[in-house]
DNA sequence: ATATACTCTACTATGTTAATAGAGTTTATA
DNA sequence: TATAAACTCTATTAACATAGTAGAGTATAT
């Protein structure tokens, strides 16, 4: 697995909506301030983001952004899984392209398994639910950093 | 972590040699037609292991490659790291760049760290010793494929 | 009306990956 | 000693992915 740039500002972005879940919408421009992202590339972050239903946004004056779904119901794997693409260390199958000769036989296969495994174990235990409680000791300072 | 083609033919040539090892020396030639890579490119990667100490050759007729250390010494994360690298899912510190405003405050920063260790629990635990044996059996069919 | 904020598509600069190409060096052996 | 076999080294390239940038368009509260 291998975050990009995107998927951070994805992570961060959701993040963002979560601690303010309940609240008031957020706009691009005050998020992008606070998770310290370019405006135009948290724009089309968001709106994939949308378009994988995660979020929900209002238009026009007094417009924003908030989550679709209780913060404790999204992890930090349904996030990475859809913007960053498979947490697979390697594509033994992709199209019709294979990597080894006999994918049965291949004695690396179980170690990629195994990887997969291990990461999905964590990365699909964590909710934005939890890790706003966390960031939630800053926020009431007022000056929470992602 | 993201294994590359040459991270994979890298393992693949390391286990060739393994399954080598005490035996004759082993020619690009040769294994580039069982682990099913590009002569030139395979060429390329052997040079790095080498620099890399895990392997050694022989110049010449009658030259070769051969495993500088017995299989059993040698670890999947050893070769991983080598030529493809971190094995992070995401560099928070890279020269003078952050990723984020406050590293210490990040909370993010625990789960990458889980997902770091948690790989490393699983290529760090095998070596080209368990996975030679593995590939034995269709080894001594004389016919193995990896 | 108009300012504010989301929507959509296209473009671009940079870097990485997966090779390919070719000239050079070493060594066994006929 | 000529030669073939095999490693060594450097340069180049095509394709793709990443991380943006740009700008025109649409919706809506006031
Ligand atoms: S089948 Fe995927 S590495 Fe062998
Ligand atoms: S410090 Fe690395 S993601 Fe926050």
């Amino acid at each position: 697995m291998k975050i990009t740039f995107r998927g951070d500002y994805a992570l961060k972005a959701v993040l963002d909506l979560a601690l303010h879940y309940g609240d008031e919408l957020v706009t691009i421009h005050d998020m992008a301030q606070r998770i310290d992202a370019p405006v135009k590339f948290l724009e089309q972050i968001l709106l994939d983001l949308k378009k994988g239903g995660f979020i929900e946004s209002r238009r026009g004056k007094v417009g924003g952004f908030l989550l679709s779904k209780p913060p404790y119901n999204v992890t930090v794997g349904d996030v990475v899984r859809f913007i960053d693409g498979s947490i697979e260390p390697i594509a033994c199958v992709k199209d019709k392209y294979v990597s080894c000769k006999d994918v049965y036989k291949c004695v690396f296969r179980k170690i990629w398994q195994d990887v997969y495994e291990a990461t999905s174990n964590v990365i699909d235990n964590v909710t934005f639910g939890q890790l706003a409680i966390k960031a939630g000791a800053a926020e009431h300072a007022l000056e929470y950093s992602i």
